[in-house]
DNA sequence: GAGTAAAAGTATACCCGGTGCAGAAATCGC
DNA sequence: GCGATTTCTGCACCGGGTATACTTTTACTC
């Protein structure tokens, strides 16, 4: 058996394979009976593997969901990181989050496939996953701040003040909008309106609170 | 048994000494050992207790440490609605904050008490409770935004807009104190800046990031 | 291509947080 | 005192997660 082929081994290989086949077999059974109704015992059965080999791939039953998303953490920093030069952060970080809404990036709330919001559902009804997602967001402040300090220059203090605020309002929009689609608003629909909030958020980011009374 | 002392009567006074009796054996313990270190079984053996009845006083072993942080939750929105007339949102949380720093109050994160020092490593060291903590910023949130609405009469959106980025301010504010005190600064000395950052991430807050380039 | 070291997987037993249940014990109201 | 109600308890159980000791599989080398 040479190496003819691509690089990876064998032995990654069947790693990847059976990672899948773990995840998918989870994602299927959650989405279908619910996070809290299914052991892991059974997401191993269903990936005819033992359950020790399963915590082997993923350390924590909540990690099985969100394992994929693990992506999306950086996405903002990497979004500051990547911005054209003279563009001030927030405006790239409203650019990306606006063409998110035109391209229904499920990530801005706004996608109403049945799968994504199965997903959503999913999530909100399973508080450990809720929680799980906070530490994202604590994840993403992080990246960020570090972004705007070595891409920003900013002090110390003002890039955590700025991340936090940042990610704090787009996390906000996207759950408004995921809300109005749970409750049943189809997405082209919303869409106007959740491009107005957008704006009006973004809009308040860099104005201030100065105007409330 | 005449009732001739309070009112409550000696069911109610019983179950109140339980109730403080489990929590101080937990809180010692934990302080002692560790929140990870020590089971619930041992903090009801501890209290002389059977682990049923922990569980009938406190859902969970980390409500046995948060409990005492419940009414924090609202503070926030608690001082947007006792401000005085014609006082912005905003300005009302400065105060109340800086306030909180001249009095070294624990939630500012500039108390240097080796009690309060040892709790926050504590909570630090047990990802459970820092968990439990962002429900907390949850609560706040949602309990500042209801403040907005029926005080200043903020559109929903906004109200949730400005009260996501309040509370994530403040909260970010009372960690870096925390995290200072934590290598060691002491309080006092700590106040001048303590006071000039809060000073500063108001200033952010009112007048926005558009500076930020 | 056989042999072997290293890596991956398995079975089993265990710890801990949390719950259901059935009955014992304490408190209350009269 | 006495019955009704509340509280407490012991025990068995579930599910997530880990330790240990063992077998299987892949990769490497001659």
């Amino acid at each position: 058996m040479d190496a003819v082929d691509g690089k990876p081994g064998l032995r990654e290989r069947k790693k990847q394979r059976t990672r899948t086949a773990i995840s998918e077999a989870a994602i299927t059974l959650f989405l279908e009976h619910g996070f809290n109704q299914v052991s892991v015992a059974q997401v191993a059965e269903a990936a005819e593997v033992s359950k020790r080999t399963l915590f082997a791939y993923f350390p924590t039953k909540e990690d099985l969901v969100v394992h994929r998303l693990a992506d999306h953490e950086t996405e903002i920093a990497r979004v500051v990181r990547a911005r054209p030069p003279r563009t001030a952060p927030l405006t790239a970080v409203r650019e990306h989050f606006l063409q998110g809404l035109r391209e229904r990036d499920p990530i801005t709330g706004l996608n109403d496939h049945p799968q994504v919001r199965r997903l959503h559902r999913m999530i909100l009804d399973a508080p450990s996953l809720v929680a799980r997602m906070e530490r994202f967001k604590t994840g993403a402040e992080h990246a960020l701040a570090q972004a705007l300090r070595e891409t920003a220059d900013t002090p110390e203090l003002t890039a955590r003040l700025a991340a936090v605020q940042i990610v704090a309002v787009q996390w906000a929009l996207a759950q408004d909008n995921a809300e109005r689609l749970a409750y049943g608003e189809p997405a082209d629909e919303r869409y106007a309106g959740a491009v107005k909030d957008a704006e009006h958020a973004f809009a308040l980011l860099e104005n201030g609170l100065g105007r409330l009374t």
